[in-house]
DNA sequence: TTGAAAGCGTTACCAA
DNA sequence: TTGGTAACGCTTTCAA
């Protein structure tokens, strides 16, 4: 039989609120009654109050739930959701409070189920596109739920749509007038592969829609045409698939003198198809990528910067202690363009 | 006020049991009723029973704790890590269960107290040297505890000694004799830069320890005393660690003919700082790692290959459901060397 | 198929 | 400074 707390109170012979108060409230009992009682406890191997009974008694759960879509593995493998994370953690370890993570594969009912099963305070969400029914789940819940896309009561990001119009008149003052766009999320069927974009609106992922949208106006002021712009839809979130998008851009003719991406990673990976075929970045093709992690850096490429850090820390400052007034609850923090090497004047001539 | 149990009970005019079979033993009680609920339930707001409550009453919390050391920026950078996760979330989602977070930095009280005061079923140990005092409050917690360094009574893990015995032999076959090796956690005061390691059995961190153990045997076993193995210790598992490491090596006369690392990432930085001073690979310089994530690859290093995915897969399934029979309780996976461009025969003659 | 009663282990509140 | 009492919201058991 496991300890608990009215065992150590009847060794020591006092009550449970004072055992419990040795605990949470060392203040509100003489040290030496404190440290008989801990010692009673150590011998009768009780390892502290049972923190769902706790928790329960409370009302605090102790933890920050973490909703994202994408294995797990894709998740941590862009180093922009890292650093989100890190940032929520930081705060969340100084308010004594654990990040549980709710992996929301495919849109199941299992995944709902955990949504509500989650003994946590509130939830973050990160990369989930709208269109997904766990959100729901998360709102019902009655807790608060911090949104990086779609705005909710709680939200922390970023003028996702300016962001790219200037990353797309940067392009336009280059003379670039052949352009192709990598996305994830804007094929319903998860391929690669150029897709239509008829109208930019109808988009089910938040993040894809606003950046698109930022370059199609930019374009637009320009005269180029958003019909005229190439759409490639990439399976997945990688440089990898970042790669394979980028073929069906670079191997056609007339071959475009810009290829952008809505991430970072994406856009790396039409750097190494550039690389495959013998083609210099901004000279021979401009690359325009978004979220400036350190590969971007590394590899002189032009990109958006934003403050993943502060976003995963405001995240989680909004969630443990939400604002009163509603003008605090939205917090849209500032990007800039960061221009490199891989951006460079349209090579008109080219084939 | 949030909707109880009792709330939709008193709504539908049944009793507490029945409004909680519907959600949790759906066969229990009448579909037509079943919907009556639920459809009040909804009318309600009532988002299903509180997660809290119900782990209170059923003694199950619905989530692993997940005990990891160094920032979680340095823990999510490293693919291994990363892997081993995801084997663990695969099989934890399979079990409606969650992955709670705990990161213990600097083992300071407030880490303890998040391990106390964790609402989970039990603990997977990853990355935490044996000294950490959070992990005495882990094993008190009289929950179940998968570790994969020092042995508990649920163990997940490979032979290191033997894994780097054979990475060793391969070495000395090659006719290495100048040697130096980067390692992290083996500097008790966590620098960068060349250490004594009199006896390796006195290390700290159990993964050093025993990868270092192997490397020894087999120089052993092949004459080459301990002592006139350089250590270099990093001051984090980091490529850019590894690649500081290095230089602690390359740039002293005679330089070795062979550096190698406790893990990929430190290799990875070891290539790298060969790369800064023109050192070619497996010509001028061996090179071996530990993990083999997909960068080992891609660098055409030499490296032991351990099964990440299957460790954190398997540690889920001990903690979940832990076998009766003690010979049951500890796993032990295979490694494999692979050998590829970065090691080749000693280059005596080199400065 | 449904309901009543008894906790699960703790903390909040107020009285002593 | 300490103790008694009453929840917290649910599931389980057993009886109807």
């Amino acid at each position: 039989m496991k300890p608990t707390l009215q065992t150590v109170a009847d060794r020591v012979g006092v009550s449970r609120s004072t055992v419990s108060n040795a605990y949470s409230r060392p203040d509100q009992l003489s040290p030496e009654l404190r440290e008989r009682i801990l010692d009673a406890a150590r011998e009768l191997g009780y390892s502290g109050p049972n923190p769902t009974a706790r928790s329960l008694r409370s009302g605090r759960a102790g933890a920050i739930g973490v909703l994202f879509t994408t294995a797990l593995s894709i998740a941590f493998t862009d180093p922009y959701a890292v650093q989100f994370l890190r940032g929520l953690a930081e705060v969340a370890e100084d308010n004594r409070t654990g990040l549980l993570l709710v992996p929301l594969r495919d849109d199941d009912e299992g995944a709902l189920e955990a949504v509500r099963n989650a003994a946590v305070d509130g939830f973050v969400v990160y990369c989930v596109p709208g269109w997904y029914k766990a959100m729901e789940a998360a709102w019902a819940r009655g807790i608060p739920v911090v949104n990086s896309d779609h705005f909710g009561s709680l939200f922390v990001g970023i003028d996702e749509i300016a962001s790219t119009r200037a990353a797309g008149e940067h392009l336009m003052r280059l003379g670039h007038r052949r352009v192709a766009i990598v996305a994830d999320y804007i094929s319903p069927d998860r391929r690669t592969g150029e897709v239509s974009v008829p109208s930019v609106e109808d988009l089910g992922s938040y993040v894809s829609r606003e950046r698109l949208t930022g370059y199609r106006d930019a374009f637009a002021a320009a005269g180029l045409e958003w019909s005229e712009v190439i759409t490639i839809s990439a399976a997945g979130n990688s440089r990898e698939h970042g790669a394979a998008a980028a073929a069906y851009a670079l191997d056609r003719a007339p071959r475009p003198t810009a290829v952008v991406a809505t991430t970072d990673l994406l856009a790396l990976g039409v750097l190494d198809a550039l690389a495959a075929r013998d083609l210099r970045p901004g000279r021979d093709v401009s690359v325009i990528g978004f979220d400036d992690i350190p590969d971007a850096a590394q590899a002189h490429m032009t990109t958006v910067r934003q403050p993943a850090l502060d976003r995963g820390r405001i995240a989680g400052r909004l969630l443990l202690d939400p604002p009163d007034d509603p003008a605090d609850r939205r917090v849209v923090l500032p990007t800039e363009l960061v221009v490199r090497a891989s951006t460079g004047p349209a090579s008109t001539g080219s084939v």
